[in-house]
RNA sequence: GGCAUGUUGGUGAAGCGGCUUAACACACUGCCCUCUCAAGGCAGCAUUCACGGGUUCGAAUCCCGUACAUGUCACCA
């Protein structure tokens, strides 16, 4: 049989990087398989919880990041609808929840929320797990059914065994078994008649064939409940795959309520959807080998949940950055010009050579947003300080400057082709001539045309992309402040 | 508080009884290269795997206890 796995979100927000993280591992499982599905299910069954917006956000952002699913309420499929708030109006939930009351898996419940929060409190302090031992259990259905029809408001509740265990195999966490005794008898269905996460989320899994569930770890211990679901009904189990948290730091996971990285966030701080991706799939799990840039096929192929840790991940932007950047350098010049060039716009009005401008920077910008603050100098001059001269490894100082500029000036006054080669070709011969290391030379000339202590690119490109009358032109006013002092 | 799960360096982590005086990557430090900064190359960076006990000829790896952390105990997902 062919793996189907799910990622189904609630639109209650954005898209925080833990989120994403799961929807990936999902569809590379699922993928895995040539004959795989990813499906994408929107869980809105808290109606009050809805976030205007949310779902497409998450549309945009599977699309950005090139997690395409099969199945899912914008494409359609075999098993839909996708949106649960569109099957609860089919009646399905409901009838799954009656059905699961003549089976014994399930009663209504008349309760109200402050007798619960009442047997809550006297058991306070106890030292054991607190368990609402529900009256309505024993009422018979006929009653039930009764007070129904008579109006009384209800909720349909899970009927939970009082004695022996419920155990399974978790493909990450292993064997995990606990006493039925400390199971909650939630609630299935609420008195708004919708279901809750805990029944949807096993009804639809069940009706969509989902083979393998991929989700928190914070469901790991509600899993035994969803365990009794299936038994009741009959129904085969899926693979559990519970993943480990994403974490902020030690204490605390990413959440997006406090303010942490977002996918958007981090497309607006310049990282690339894909570097992204290749970063968060490896939180929580490492490949067999020592790969560490895999593109999604790439990921495809190699990922295997064998390899997927217990431990908690702390996402660490230092070293996504440095992922970033290996992406960004990894790419060939063409697409780095196109995806770059708005970038280099942001800080280069003027007429240069864009291409040969994000060569330069190519090599040395880890995050997109980190290209316009290197390029400043390129439109204007900046003012700088004669101290920029001094440079102990180089061995140079603004006495050095005063000497070499102006045989620079004289060399480059004479070139008629303004080339790469014919610059590099007459300026090396300076150093030879002037009894200078390359650097007495170099450095100075790097400093004299663009007022800054480095540069993405040294003095030669840099007077390339200038132009011949621009680079004289600030080489005469660096010479003149160099005289002035 | 009950229950569940976890604990390898600053970070992600490999390892799952001997090949480990713990791989790899990020970060950090130093050196090399070099017209700056990067990039690249090389080297250094846990004598030790939360702590205590046990099993074993042998343990980061198995068992028990302690501590700590996280999760869960909602008509939220």
């Amino acid at each position: 049989m062919s793996i189907r796995t799910r990622f189904a979100p609630s639109p209650t927000g954005y898209m925080h990087i833990g989120n994403l993280r799961t929807a990936l591992w999902a569809y590379l499982i699922a993928k895995k398989d040539p004959e795989g599905v990813f499906i994408l299910r929107i869980e809105d069954t808290d109606q009050g919880r809805l976030v205007e917006g949310a779902t497409d956000i998450i549309y945009n952002t599977m699309r950005e990041c090139g997690l395409k699913h099969d199945e899912g309420p914008d494409i359609g499929g075999p098993v839909g609808p996708y949106v649960q708030s569109e099957r609860v109006r089919s009646g399905l939930y409901m009838e799954y929840a009656k059905k699961l009351i003549d089976l014994g898996g399930a009663h209504y419940c008349f309760c109200d929320e402050e007798t619960i929060a009442k047997a809550k409190a006297a058991h306070a302090g106890n030292g054991e797990s607190f368990k609402y031992d529900d009256p309505c259990k024993y009422i018979s259905k006929e009653d039930a059914e009764k007070r129904i029809a008579a109006g009384e408001p209800f909720v349909i509740r899970q009927t939970i065994p009082a004695e022996g265990t419920t155990s399974f195999d978790d493909e990450v966490f292993g064997h995990i078994e606990v006493d039925n005794s400390i199971l909650d008898e939630q609630v299935l269905i609420k008195s708004d008649g919708f279901p809750t996460y805990n029944f949807a989320n096993v009804i639809d899994d069940h009706l969509m064939g989902i083979t393998d569930v991929v989700r928190g770890m914070e469901y790991l211990s509600s899993t035994p409940k969803y365990n009794l679901i299936y038994d009741a009904f009959g129904w085969d189990k899926p693979r559990y795959i519970h993943c480990p948290p994403v974490m902020k730091d030690e204490h605390n996971k990413l959440s997006k309520r406090n303010g942490d990285a977002s996918f958007q966030d981090l497309m607006a701080k310049g990282y690339l959807p894909e570097a992204v991706l290749n970063y968060i799939a490896m939180l929580g799990w490492s490949p067999e080998n020592n790969q560490e840039i895999f593109t999604l096929d790439e990921l495809v192929q190699a990922f295997n949940v064998k390899h997927i840790g217990q431990n908690g991940a702390i996402f660490d932007p230092v070293k996504l950055t440095s992922v970033n950047g290996l992406w960004l350098r990894g790419m060939d010049l063409d697409s780095y010009v196109k995806l770059t060039e708005p970038y280099i716009r942001q800080a280069v009005k003027g007429d240069f050579d864009i291409r040969k401008i994000a060569a330069g920077v190519q090599q040395r910008a880890n995050t997109l947003c980190e290209i316009p603050p290197m390029l400043d100098f390129y439109d204007t001059f900046p003012a700088y300080s004669n101290d920029l001269y001094l440079n102990k490894k180089m061995k140079t100082n603004p006495d050095v400057a005063r000497e070499t500029l102006p045989a620079c000036r004289a060399v480059l006054a004479e070139i008629t082709d303004w080339t790469h080669d014919t610059l590099h070709e007459r300026l090396m011969e300076l150093p030879v001539k002037l009894e200078k290391k390359n650097g007495q030379v170099l450095f100075p000339l790097r400093v004299a045309i663009s007022g800054k202590p480095s540069t993405p690119g040294g003095a030669i490109e840099i007077a390339e992309i200038l132009g011949k009358e621009e680079t004289l032109r600030r080489i005469d006013l660096s010479i003149a402040q160099l005289e002035n002092e």
